[in-house]
DNA sequence: TTGACAATCCATGGATCCATGGAGTATAAT
DNA sequence: ATTATACTCCATGGATCCATGGATTGTCAA
């Protein structure tokens, strides 16, 4: 017979000890979860996909994908308002590229580590 | 008088070169999307930035951020269907984790890198 | 200036999300 | 068994998101 002794641990760990992770500010989280919310549809994580081989304009992507230019237009904005895509204009055309490195690498390592993980 | 010559460059690179990088599938889009989506609120990432520092069972989330049980017991689930947390009951308490140093990594990076950019 | 093309802006309706209340499940002590 | 505590499950209504159509802006060529 077993009488193992769970006497009601207080869940906290009552002792106040110091936090290792200093807390970030109200505003990193806003923006964090806009970065986070921008890329938190397949559609629009589709879009980063194709930018990471290369530039592209907004009609190029629409006519690829088999979208209307508007929806596409609007789902670049989104992603270039989370600062995740640059946005430069060359005569007629409007194209939008990765920001930068940290971006980039946050989606490869993103796409490897949901492809690793459904191995297990 | 400068007569620039803008002429009508088909945006697409008609050049039908190879991709550097390979396409995902749909799983990998739609997987990475549920990923992000669950991060992409401050409410649940404020939980996140909790349990960087130790794990934590839900009733103390809940008093320590003044919500209520309920609602805190529904953020960390949707953080645990995306495999962000993990979960182990412990007598009466189910304490809530950060799930492994890849999604430590994506949190701390992020947060730096929002925090940053906020200086340009 | 006019016309053609690329992209954005704006309003809208349908879908989705989200916090919450209340009922239900799990665990442990008496 | 009963009670208490911790948490989850489920339904709901209000808020938010999102694709789309139509009007508008910007660029270039004739």
């Amino acid at each position: 017979m077993k009488t193992q002794v769970h006497e009601d641990i207080p869940c906290a760990s009552d002792s106040h000890d110091e936090h290792i992770h200093s807390l970030r500010s109200e505003r990193t989280l806003v923006d964090g979860a806009l970065l986070f919310q921008a890329l938190g549809s397949p559609e629009r994580l589709q879009l980063m996909e194709r930018l990471l081989d290369q530039e592209h304009c907004v009609s190029q992507l629409a006519q690829e994908l088999g979208e209307k230019v508007t929806t596409i237009s609007q789902r670049l904005q989104q992603l270039h308002r989370a600062r995740l895509l640059t946005k430069e204009r060359r005569g007629k055309h409007i194209y939008y590229a990765i920001a930068d490195h940290h971006v980039r690498d946050l989606l490869t390592n993103t796409f490897d580590h949901v492809e690793e993980e459904r191995l297990k």
